[in-house]
DNA sequence: AAAGCGGGGGA
DNA sequence: TCCCCAGCTTT
């Protein structure tokens, strides 16, 4: 049997039961597919849900702030996509009569959608022939063929691409597309992966050559970095702290923290409040600065470990960012933060 | 070609 | 710990 009617046969004795498997809405499947890169199905699944309930369609997206879509998104990860997510939202809606892009090609131009997320959407809304190549597809192929191309180099990306497409159920991209995927995330998963059960197991080279383990090839990433944060959280006596929106390129770009002074280690008290413009002038001003974490929390991202403490400030009078502690669950937050605010004791101050 | 970008889950 | 996850954009 061919290798595509075989996989096609398994997945559809296989495949889970997904919301966005009932639709061929393309708003609903490309929302889907956005919040799916580099994320697990049971992570992205409850925004999905959330999404679709607060923005049924991209007009609804379209009309909503940026702070809205990012507090929906908090928690998920890679903000740009939440960003470019809703400035194509609002592209589609006012520019394209809220109609998407029915090929891969145009589905391209679009902010935040690349080859992968053009192919899923042309192939499963529209039935164009474009194969999609995710991570489940790189693993798929690398052991079926024994290839050993690294799989995030340019060769490779070219090798596998070319693979898929000459693989592809022509006939059927939507479902050929999604079997590929589907398997490599059940069936051939990274560790332990069913070989004993496999429909493939006859002519899949890794298994043959005992090399499943070691494939696919990806080349090592850079080593992560460490950072220290200090957060400086302000009360008033009107009950209000300052939150800041996060500008320029870096990590968490458009959600909100309190104001933040980064070091290069850990600093003591003496340390921060001899930081220039960090806190007024003057000495009308009886601060009082506590640290709330001596042992530093320290949130791992992929790239870079944040050692964080926070400062309590106490009876400062506020300008600017003023808001209310009582608003504060309102704002799109970096996790870490979230994580403070939750576990945050007013009470004791 | 390489780096930057989040957070969570599994081994 | 390390690796991976329905990747994309910028440098």
């Amino acid at each position: 049997m061919i290798f595509h009617k075989i996989l096609i046969n398994w997945y559809l004795g296989n495949k889970r039961d997904l919301p966005w498997r009932k639709t061929s809405d393309p708003y609903r499947i490309w929302l889907s597919e956005i919040m799916l890169q580099q994320t697990r199905i049971e992570q992205g699944l409850p925004y999905y849900l959330s999404f679709t309930t607060s923005f049924p369609t991209v007009f609804d997206l379209a009309n909503a702030s940026q702070d809205e879509v990012l507090k929906l998104w908090q928690g998920l990860g890679y903000y740009s996509r939440a960003r470019n997510l809703h400035e194509t939202s609002k592209v589609v809606a006012y520019e394209l009569d809220g109609k998407f892009p029915d090929n891969y090609k145009d589905l391209l131009k679009l902010k935040g959608i690349g080859d992968y997320t053009a192919s899923a959407v042309a192939s499963i809304c529209y039935n164009e022939a474009a194969p999609v190549v995710d991570g489940n597809v790189y693993r798929v192929l690398a052991r079926y063929f024994d290839i050993e191309t690294p799989i995030n180099s340019s060769a490779g990306q070219k090798e596998f691409k070319a693979l898929a497409t000459e693989l592809m159920d022509k006939e059927d991209p939507a479902t050929y597309n999604q079997a590929n995927m589907e398997f490599g995330a059940l069936q051939c998963k990274p560790q332990n992966p069913l070989c004993e059960s496999c429909p493939l197991s006859n002519s899949c080279l890794a298994l043959k050559n005992n090399k499943i383990a070691m494939l696919p090839v990806k080349l090592k990433k850079a080593k992560v970095k460490k950072r220290y944060f200090n957060y400086l959280v302000f009360l008033s006596e009107e009950n209000e702290t300052i939150l800041e929106q996060r500008i320029g390129k870096g990590i968490w770009e458009g959600l909100y923290q309190f104001p933040l002074m980064e070091s290069t280690s850990l600093i003591d008290a003496e340390a921060l409040l001899a930081e220039p413009g960090l806190f007024p002038e003057g000495g009308e001003y009886n601060l009082k600065v506590s640290l709330y974490n001596d042992t530093p929390i320290i949130h791992k991202l992929s790239h870079q470990h944040i050692y964080t403490r926070f400062w309590i400030v106490e009876n400062a009078e506020l300008n600017t960012n003023t808001i209310p502690l009582s608003k504060i669950q309102e704002y799109p937050v970096p996790v870490l933060i979230a994580n403070f605010i939750s576990e945050f004791e007013l009470d004791e101050y």
